[in-house]
DNA sequence: CTATCGATTAATCATTTGATTAAAATCACT
DNA sequence: AGTGATTTTAATCAAATGATTAATCGATAG
């Protein structure tokens, strides 16, 4: 008999069980961090649930017992995504910075660091990308809610900086873009860059990287700077 | 019986047939530019062969019948993308720009038009990345053995730049990283830029793409001017 | 101890999907 | 029109794959 909830009476996600062997995970969420190894890499397409199966060292059956489907295992581990690659946005508004040179160094930092501690979060979001299924902005979600906010206070930001001519007049977008690009893009090609821009161990890519948290909003802020 | 050649006799990619009915593309073309668009957007394993045939509006058998597997067409079509990709160093270095100046110029200019050309270009790179399985730099392919050169000349351009001070002392793998960036990562998150920050029509973002031609060469100059 | 219930397994099912086949249609050439 | 080659089609095959089932295991309560 299958279970009705997602999680069966598990309740994994907080490892508050009765009994809790925490020193063995347990077997859905083995299997739930194997699917979000593979899928966040690979995509949906790629993935046979028999490779997720392997990779969690459990019996295929098991995936169905759990998470009913491979499409409602993906859901679940997508938004997982989703929520940790949006969540430095809530720390973000929570710590209220206000200027725009605040919020600059802040994103920037905050997602390198997330970027350095999940290789493969960007090939989720071109993933979404490509599939060119970007999730409805969920006018509920409170995590929706505050990527709005913080979107519409960073472009207010450049706006008023803008009017008040301290900063060359340059259309949002290209902000934006060259900050997400900036940050983002070496993450995407990282093994395009590490075997043919020189040849650069791991190590000496991170540490690239380190520097790039103080750089970017040095360049960012340069490019917008009134000539 | 199937054809030995992947063509069979069909030579159409130079389209000088014998009786070139150009008005009708030939069977195979359509099937070849279905699977190209099909692949470069979602890559190979959410495509299936029905999904090509009905792209192309032919037959499914003839899928096999002309390109005996769906890997074959497949590698085909990403063969094509590659040196459609790669093409617009061949022309920088027969054009022989000697600075890094005239170099940035080029290539920028170059990207950004083949780009606003082939929208989903971009995706084929990143489904390349995906898979892990870049090219392997074909020591024979003059391709190959161009942007090698061009790779070489433009890191020494920078290291020169560097050491006679006129520039910022900065790891090339930024510079490198930060034009890439700038270029492609619009194209990538364009749906995610023209729905979300702020509303934007596709003219708007070409017109914008255009307008970034001139921009990196200035913002990356800016980045590398030593302070 | 054993009855019970959730967890696990091996086997199997049903559908999808890449590929093939044999016949029919179309074409090139006389 | 006739003939042979090429192209196209509908039907089908075989393997892959998501999902299910029935049996077994293992822990826990009585």
């Amino acid at each position: 008999m299958q279970p009705s909830s997602l999680y069966k009476q598990h309740d994994f996600t907080l490892g508050k069980g009765k009994k809790a062997t925490v020193q063995d995970p347990s077997t859905a969420e083995k299997i739930k961090s194997a699917a979000k190894k593979l899928f966040t890499k690979k995509g949906y397409a790629a993935i046979r649930t028999r490779d997720i199966a392997e990779e969690a060292g459990i019996n295929l059956a098991l995936l169905n017992y759990y998470f009913r489907s491979k499409k409602k295992l993906f859901d679940l581990v997508m938004k997982e995504n989703i929520h940790l690659f949006l969540g430095a946005m809530i720390e973000n508004i929570n710590n209220n910075p206000r200027t725009f040179d605040e919020q600059l160094d802040f994103i920037v930092d905050h997602y390198i660091d997330l970027l350095l501690q999940n290789p493969d979060l960007p090939f989720f979001v071109l993933n979404l990308l490509q599939s060119g299924k970007l999730p409805a902005e969920d006018k509920d979600d409170p995590l929706f809610r505050n990527i709005q906010q913080l979107r519409n206070s960073f472009l207010k930001n450049i706006q008023q900086a803008m009017e008040k001519g301290k900063v060359k007049n340059i259309h949002p977008l290209h902000v934006i873009a060259n900050m997400m690009g900036l940050i983002i893009f070496p993450f995407i090609a990282r093994s395009l860059l590490m075997a043919r821009a020189g040849h650069i161990s791991r190590k000496e890519f991170e540490e690239l990287m380190i520097e790039r948290k103080k750089l970017i909003p040095e360049w960012i802020r340069s490019i917008m700077r009134a000539p």
